[in-house]
DNA sequence: GATGAATGAGACTTCATTCAT
DNA sequence: AATGAATGAAGTCTCATTCAT
C-alpha cells in the first residue's frame, strides 16, 4: 500500500516502462543495462531505482500490463464448455491477444534461459500453459494433445516469428490463424472420431 | 575442419566441451561463466584459454559438431527434387537429426536474445531457415508457406519442448512427427489441388 | 536552547528520535538507512529532512536529550572537593544517569569507529572522560588510576552489556555498583595509604 | 580445498591483510571502501577478489590467523581444573595474548554494530565469551559473576583503551593486569568463605 | 508539515580475458 | 598442458541529500 508510488505527475514511470520494453526487445533483458535505460531517457540510474525496486521489477510491471490479455482470456475460456466451437474461439481470441503482448512474449521466449530464474518467468509460463491445458480440454491420446500444442504454437510462433516473412502484418496474422485452426480441427475430428468408436 | 587441432591427448577439450553444454543447457550461455565450467571440472580458467580462444569458441565448437547431421541433411535436400515424397523424407529425417542436436538448438531458443549479437546466432538459424525454404520450395500461397513452417515448427518445438508431457521420449518423438507429417500433407494437398486449378 | 524548534504541534518530531534510536540500538547507526527510518514510521525521507538538518542532526538531538542526565552529574562534580565520599557518590550517581543514557552510550560503544569522525562521537567520549577524571583525581600511581577506571568501567559496561545475565535488571545493577564501590575502595585505599607514606 | 589459492608466490595476499587490518582499525570495517585498499595497494579491487571471495572474507582471514593465541587458551583452560590459581594464570595469559591480538579485538569492538550481522562478530564474541565462563566457573551468586567478569573487561578494555594514558606500553600493560588480578582475587575470597559458611 | 521526484557518489561484486612461468 | 596472478570494464543497487510544490 503506497509502495509503489502511484504518481501521475511527471509521467516518468510510464517513459521507463516504454524505453525497457523497446531495449529487452531489441538487445535481450541481460544485455539491457540500467545505466543504458536511464542515458536513453536522460536520467539517472538512481532514478530507475525510485520508480521500480529493481531490474526485475521492471520486466514485471511490463508483463502485468501487457499479458493481461492473455490473463483475461483465460479466465474467460475457465468458465465456457470444452466444445469444439468455444476452443476454436479461444484460439482466435488467443491470436488477437497476442497482438498486443507480443512484445512481451518475445522477450519470455528470446530470454528464457535468463528468465528461468526469475520469477517472473514462471508466471508468464503459466499463462501459456493455461491456454493449452484449454485447447487440450478432454484430448484422451497423446496425438490428440500433440495436435492441440501444435495449434497453438502455430498463432504463437507465428504471431512472434513472421516478422521475416513478406506480407502485411494483419494478413499473415490472419493466415496464420487460419492455419491453427485447421490444425485444431483435425484434432477435434480424431477426438470425436475416437469418441464415437468408444460409444459405438 | 582443423576443429580438434592435435588433441587425442588427454581428452580435457571434450571434457570442456562435455561440461560447458550442460551448464549453457541448464543454466544459459550467459549465466553460465568460465568460472564455473572451470570449476565444475576441476581446472583453472585459464585452461579453458588454452583449448578455446573465447567463450564464444566453445559454443561455436558445439555447435559444428551436434549441427552436422541437420548440415548434412540441408546438403542431401539440396540435391533432391522438391517433390512430396522428398518433402516427407526431410521432415522425417529432421526430426531424426534433432535427437542428438536438441541440445544445440535448445540453447539456441532459449538464448536467441544473448546470442543474435553472436555470429553463431546466425549460423544456427541459418541452418534452420535451409531446412524451412527445402519444405516451402514451390509454395505458392502464404498460407502454404505458413503450413510448412507449422509442419517444421511442430517438429521442432515438440523436440525441445515435449519434456513435460507424459510418455517415453521415443514415443513422443513419434507423435510429434505424425502430427508435423500431418500438417506437411495438408499443405502439400493444397497446393496440389491449387496446381490443378491452374492447370485445368 | 532551542533544540526542539516550535514543534509541539504533531510530535513527529519525537516520533523520529524515538524510532530513529531504537533502530540505532538494534542495527547500528551506519547501517540504518534514512529510508529504512522514515518507512518504519509511515512518512517519508523528505518529512525527517524538514524536523532534522542531517542524520547525523537525528542523533546529536537524542544525545543531547539522553545524555543531559551525564552533564549535570560532571557539572556537580567539578563543584565538589575530590574526597572518598564525593567519588563514593559519584559512582553511584553515574549508575542511575546510565539508566536512562545507557540506549545512546550504547550506540557510542557499537558505533565507535563510524561516530569517530563525526563531532559526536568526540562529544559523548568527552562526558565520559570527564566521570573518568572526577574520579581519579588525585591519584598518584598509575595503578590508581588503572583502578580508578576500572571502577568506572565495570559500572559502565555492566550497564550496557549486562542484559545477558539472568535476574533482574535493577538487581543487576544494583550488584554491578556494588563491585564497582569495591573496586573503587581498594583505589582509595591504596592513595591514602600512599599519602600517609609519604607524609610519615 | 584449493579454494583459497596457498600462493606464495608474490606475497600480495598477506600485503592485503595487512593494508586492510590497518585501515580496518584506523577507518572501521564499515567505512574501509576495498577502493581504498586495493589503491593504497597499487592493485586493482579486481586483484582482492581473486585473493579474498568476499570483503567479510579479509576480515576472517584476519581474525583467524589473530585471534589463535586465544583461541588456543581456551582450549588449554578448559583441560585445568578450576582453580583459584589457574583462574590466576588465565588471566595471565589473557593478557599476554590480547597483546598480539588487540588490533582485531579492538574492530570487533568499535564495530560491533556493524559486524553483529556478520558470521565473524559471533565467532570473536564467542571466543570472549569463553573466557569469561572459565573465569566464573563455580561463581556462585550474580556478584561473584560480575567481579569476575570486571577482571576480565579491566584487562581487556585496559588493553584496548589505554593508549591515552601516559607511560610505556608494556609497563601499562602490567598494571591492568595487576589491577585485574586484584579484583579476581576478592572474587575468589568471597567465593572461599561463602563456601566455608556453607559447610560450617 | 510533508511529498514526489530526482541526483551524484559510491558501494560490493562478477566477468571475460591476458600473460609470464 | 596448465596455473597463478592480475586487469579493466561493467553491472546492480543503496544512500544521504535537495528542491519545487
Amino acid at each position: 500500500m503506497g509502495s509503489t508510488p502511484k504518481a501521475r505527475r511527471s509521467g516518468t514511470r510510464e517513459r521507463i516502462q516504454r524505453t525497457a520494453l523497446d531495449l529487452f526487445v531489441s538487445r535481450g533483458y541481460e544485455k539491457t543495462s540500467l545505466r543504458e535505460i536511464a542515458e536513453e531517457l536522460g536520467v539517472t540510474k538512481a532514478a530507475l531505482y525510485y520508480h521500480f525496486k529493481t531490474k526485475e521489477d521492471i520486466l514485471t510491471a511490463l508483463s502485468d500490463e501487457l499479458g493481461r490479455p492473455v490473463d483475461e482470456l483465460v479466465a474467460w475460456g475457465r468458465e465456457q464448455p470444452p466444445t469444439p466451437e468455444i476452443k476454436r474461439e479461444l484460439l482466435r481470441r488467443y491470436s488477437e491477444a497476442l497482438r498486443d503482448a507480443a512484445p512481451i512474449y518475445r522477450i519470455l521466449q528470446e530470454n528464457q534461459a535468463t528468465l528461468r530464474e526469475l520469477n517472473i518467468g514462471a508466471a508468464l509460463r503459466e499463462r501459456l500453459a493455461a491456454v493449452g491445458a484449454l485447447l487440450q480440454a478432454g484430448a484422451g491420446s497423446l496425438e490428440g494433445r500433440v495436435r492441440c500444442s501444435s495449434a497453438m504454437a502455430a498463432v504463437h510462433f507465428g504471431a512472434l516469428d513472421l516478422d521475416g516473412l513478406p506480407g502485411e502484418k494483419e494478413e499473415k496474422r490472419a493466415a496464420v490463424l487460419r492455419v491453427g485452426l485447421e490444425i485444431l480441427d483435425s484434432a477435434i475430428r480424431e477426438e470425436t472420431a475416437a469418441a464415437l468408436d468408444a460409444v459405438g
